[in-house]
DNA sequence: TGAAATGTTGGGGCG
DNA sequence: ACGCCCCAACATTTC
């Protein structure tokens, strides 16, 4: 009896509720399809897929290098292997993308109506979307986050404990073919993974390990701390979790255990927004696309290519702007308060759409993720469901002093800004000549002048925004 | 999970 | 001692 286990956004061994459902039934064929065929213009980004690649090779050799890797739409590619091996059943733990949804929906009804047995199960969230008890009292989603996490989240039953690893598991022999994981071609062509390789450790083990690390060394200062990019108080799970290395309610159950405090809850909150924002991506599809607030739909914004590489580059005169846009660059990753600035920047002082900034993220973060990635951009752009209100425009100069006071962060992503003093550390074209001078600092020359004044394109978005109302 | 403008308060300098 | 002004510090309002 042969069983396939489809590995999908659940890259683990343990509570890994298919692959143990899986391993009950008999021996079990582990697969990973590459399906970029489905996925339209939500192909896995560049960034991603070099963590991909790394944490299939970890999860491949805890499967004892059992794992079958495929290529191409995942409905043909299982009609094959049912076509030329006994399968008695298959299971995987589900997604929430559409373009996943609907997949999956037709790959289950061909299995069903060929008589092999098929399940899915909860192994990325909480608490499922389309959970009854989640819903507002009139029967319909929430839209704020509040409510939908005291109310919603925290009156409903509470999440399932973790699962143990499987004890064994029994391999079948297969004729399955198959390609080789390197095949996938998942790693690029151009080594510009050199830092990344150095920041990140992938896979399983790594993020329990950083788990622990966290709530050893972050968790206890977390509400404040999280604030400061150069402090080590967020958790940075982000890419784990996206990848399923770890599971949210391993990661619940163990910040839990911690005791109930302003730091825990705070934490424990976070994963609330991932599951506020898994539920908006499943009841408005279209998130990623439409503006969730549609009086935004008449913005006016601009198309400035220039201003737009600027940003990506980490080039527009506002150091804290360029340190967080240089660390997604570098790392794959940014921390989440700079997150915010950079994202208010783009949009509400460029007044470029927020599509542009998050097709850049999804490109080059490691953690992207379409629920998180599209319902934040929203959020920030203040077009989403209980989004920043769009007045909220972030001074990128008063951020950095606030957040980044001693410089720590913004100089290790500028160091071209390295000796200026902390007092014109986030706005270098007040500094005096002399002090400029002495810092080796030429405007324009090796760093530039703002590419916009902030003062000006606030007023500016205001007006903008002011308009729409009217 | 803002920022800037505006309003309020209270301590200290000073005639 | 007192009133007046200044202004920093804090609070509130507005965008």
């Amino acid at each position: 009896m042969t069983y396939i286990t489809w590995f999908r956004q659940d890259l683990r061994l343990s509570d890994n509720p298919a692959l143990t459902h899986a391993v009950e039934q008999g021996d079990i064929i582990p697969i990973y399809i590459l399906d970029d065929e489905s996925a339209g213009d939500r192909k896995i980004g560049g960034a991603s897929r070099w963590w991909l690649h790394h944490s299939l090779t970890d999860l491949n050799s805890s499967l004892h290098g059992h794992m079958k890797f495929f290529e191409g739409d995942a409905h043909e590619v299982l009609q094959k292997i049912v076509k030329h091996n006994d399968i008695k059943g298959v299971y995987w733990n589900r997604c929430y993308e559409p373009w996943r949804i609907k997949r999956d929906k037709k790959i289950k009804e061909w299995l069903q109506d060929s008589n092999i047995d098929v399940k899915s199960f909860n192994g990325s969230l909480l608490w499922e979307p389309c959970d009854k008890q989640i819903y507002k009292n009139d029967g319909t989603p929430y839209r704020v986050f509040t409510p939908f996490y005291r109310k919603g989240c925290l009156g409903a039953d509470p999440p399932r404990q973790p699962l143990n690893r499987p004890d064994r598991i029994d391999y079948a022999d297969d004729d399955l073919g198959g390609l080789k994981l390197d095949d996938l071609n998942l790693t690029p062509t151009i080594p510009w993974d050199t830092q990344m390789k150095k920041e990140w450790k992938i896979g399983e083990e790594a993020a329990y390990a950083r788990l622990k690390e966290f709530i050893k060394d972050g968790l206890s200062d977390y509400k404040e701390g999280r604030n400061f990019p150069a402090k080590n108080h967020v958790s940075r799970l982000s890419p784990h979790l996206h990848w399923g290395e770890i599971s949210p309610n391993q990661i619940w159950y163990a910040a839990q255990a911690e005791g109930e405090n302003k730091n825990t809850d705070h934490f424990m909150s976070e994963l609330g927004w991932r599951e506020f924002s898994y539920s908006l991506l499943y009841h408005f599809p279209n998130i990623d696309k439409k503006n969730l607030q549609k009086k935004f739909n008449d913005f006016p914004w601009k198309e400035d290519k220039k201003k737009l590489k600027a940003w990506q580059k980490g080039q527009t005169g506002y150091p804290i702007v360029d340190a967080g846009m240089r660390e997604l660059w570098q790392t794959g990753y940014m921390h989440n308060r700079v997150r915010m600035i950079v994202g208010s920047f783009l949009v509400k002082n460029l007044l470029i759409h927020w599509h542009q900034g998050e097709q850049w993220f999804w490109d080059c973060l490691v953690d992207a993720d379409a629920a998180s990635n599209t319902a934040s951009w929203q959020w920030v752009a203040g077009t989403g469901a209980d989004a920043a209100p769009y007045f909220r425009i972030f001074n990128p100069v008063t951020q950095g002093e606030k957040f980044d006071g001693a410089g720590e962060y913004t100089r290790k992503y500028v160091p071209e800004l390295k000796n200026i003093p902390d007092k014109y550390l986030f706005k270098p074209w007040e500094a005096p000549r002399a002090i400029l001078q002495k810092a080796g600092i030429e405007l324009d020359k090796n760093y530039p002048n703002p590419i916009v004044d902030v003062k000006q394109s606030r007023e500016q978005a205001l007006e903008a925004f002011q308009a729409l109302k009217d």
